[in-house]
DNA sequence: ATGTAC
């Protein structure tokens, strides 16, 4: 991206000054390295939300930002209802409530050193992954509609997991105002049978070991110590999301004109808030929320038993569930004035401060836990959600080393095999279905997460507190 | 991300 389109406020805080039809500034969250390496798309999107109705403050993103349909991936807006505010179904994703939930195993790098190879068979065989991945679980209607209605909390019903595990995700587990008789019957169809399945592209499921602590206070609070193993999953709402964007995001174009609404980009369609097709995309979208959480459940689930077969030693709780593709009616401070707001996140991950009253009492001083993962060769990191950060984008932080290179451009450059070999030379184990999906998901074709880490740090949006680095991968 | 293009 040209240095020259933007100005510098701080190290790690670019603005876009309103031109044109933008209603707000546009604000980029990077180091000048990031920046130059950033796709000229991102400002170009950056600049095309800020011109949505009843958007706030600001059009940003995060460090991690990459070119996505219409928003940028590391994209995060709210609109505000009562300013003629839109909801967006390309703001938050066609992987809605895609996100990383992270467990603590209760072992150390020296328990799984005999055994790293049968677990990561093991993990492999239990957990479906891949393109159109089914698993175990099959819903019929008045379990679909269960499902969509409680989310985490409807699989812990059914035996997946424990009550304990609700208290640390989002929500509680289950999202509400959910209306699953505004998802399609052909999106229900496609999510039958892809319960507790990772899916494809960047999706995994991986054991980790903790190498760093950056602050021990939290990392106590946290439950994290050098040398543990933990398990992270990153998946979302499978068929089921990808279904209902595909859909309102249809509605929205076609409903564009008639609710005045004028569309930079086509990919940007977004209905007023208060508005009908609004209001059953919402409903719609936190269905898939709950789809989600129970699809992360039931995979946790899978995850202990093949724990409870290897190494019965272990035991996995939850450290926390975030999202990182969604929209959430939230209260902010505007010029003062707590104010209720549609915020967008997508590709950027939730990171309330200290004494947040939505997080867990036991989490409440410190502040929640920002899950931020990498790439299969990489580190993930856990971070820290700040003070400052809700004054800066509504308690936001980035989701992951984001893309750098295309999945065609990756594809050229790397054969799968070569990467799992070279991989397993400094002792990571990928499983997966697919090579080409390695090749695409080469941690080379990603920016990296360091960097993009330490940018969200310094800028205060999140604060780091570990570094994790992969053991065993199984990859979607 | 995705029954990997409409």
């Amino acid at each position: 991206m040209d240095l020259n389109l933007l100005k510098r406020r701080g190290p790690d805080e670019w603005h876009i000054a309103p031109r044109g039809k933008m209603r707000v500034p546009g604000v980029i969250y990077a180091t000048e390295d990031l920046i130059h390496d950033m796709d000229e798309k991102v400002y170009e999107q950056v600049t095309n939300v800020a011109t949505l109705p009843g958007i706030v403050q600001a059009s940003y993103a995060m460090p991690d930002a990459h070119w996505g349909y219409g928003f940028p991936i590391g994209g995060v807006a709210a609109f505000d209802p009562d300013l003629g505010g839109v909801v967006s179904a390309g703001g938050v994703g066609f992987d809605i409530s895609c996100g990383v939930r992270l467990l603590r195993t209760g072992l150390t790098v020296e328990d799984l050193q005999l055994v790293k190879e049968l677990l990561a068979e093991a993990l492999f065989h239990r957990i479906p992954a891949g393109v159109g991945s089914t698993g175990k679980v099959h819903l019929d209607r008045y379990e679909m509609q269960a499902m969509l209605a409680g989310g985490a909390r409807w699989a812990v019903g059914k035996g997946y997991g424990t009550h304990e595990d609700l208290e640390f995700i989002e929500e509680h587990g289950c999202m509400d105002d959910a209306k699953p008789e505004h998802v399609s019957d052909f999106a229900k169809k496609r999510q039958q049978d892809e319960m507790g399945t990772l899916g494809s592209g960047n999706h995994y499921l991986e054991v980790q070991q903790v190498v760093r602590l950056f602050d021990v206070e939290t990392a106590s609070v946290f439950g994290l110590r050098a040398g543990d193993v933990v398990v992270s999953i990153h998946c979302g709402s499978r068929g089921l999301g990808h279904q209902i964007g595909t859909e309102f995001l249809k509605s929205m174009v076609t409903t564009a004109a008639r609710h005045h609404i004028e569309l930079p980009d086509r990919e940007l369609a977004c209905a007023p808030i208060n508005s009908e097709v609004g209001q059953e995309y919402l409903g719609a979208m936190r269905a898939a929320i709950n789809c989600a959480l129970a699809n992360r459940q039931i995979v946790t689930h899978l995850v202990r038993q093949v724990f409870a077969d290897i190494v019965p030693q272990a035991s996995l709780s939850l450290l926390y569930d975030v999202s990182h593709n969604t929209c959430k009616v939230e209260e902010h401070v505007m010029d003062g004035i707590p104010t209720r707001l549609f915020v967008h996140r997508k590709g950027a991950t939730r990171a309330f401060g200290p004494g947040h009253p939505d997080l867990p009492p036991s989490l409440r001083s410190v502040g929640q836990p920002v899950l931020i993962g990498g790439t299969m060769g990489t580190a993930s990191y856990v971070l820290v959600g700040t003070k400052e950060s809700m004054a800066l984008a509504y308690g936001s932080a980035c989701h992951g080393a984001g893309r750098s290179m295309s999945r065609h451009q990756a594809l050229r450059q790397w054969h799968g095999r070569d990467v799992v070999k070279e991989l397993a030379t400094r002792g990571i184990l990928i499983r997966s279905p697919s090579m080409r999906g390695i090749a695409e998901e080469a941690p080379g074709a990603y920016k990296d997460v360091s960097e993009v880490v330490d940018a969200a740090d310094d800028a205060s949006l999140a604060r780091k507190v570990a570094r994790l680095e992969p053991l065993v991968c199984v990859k979607g």
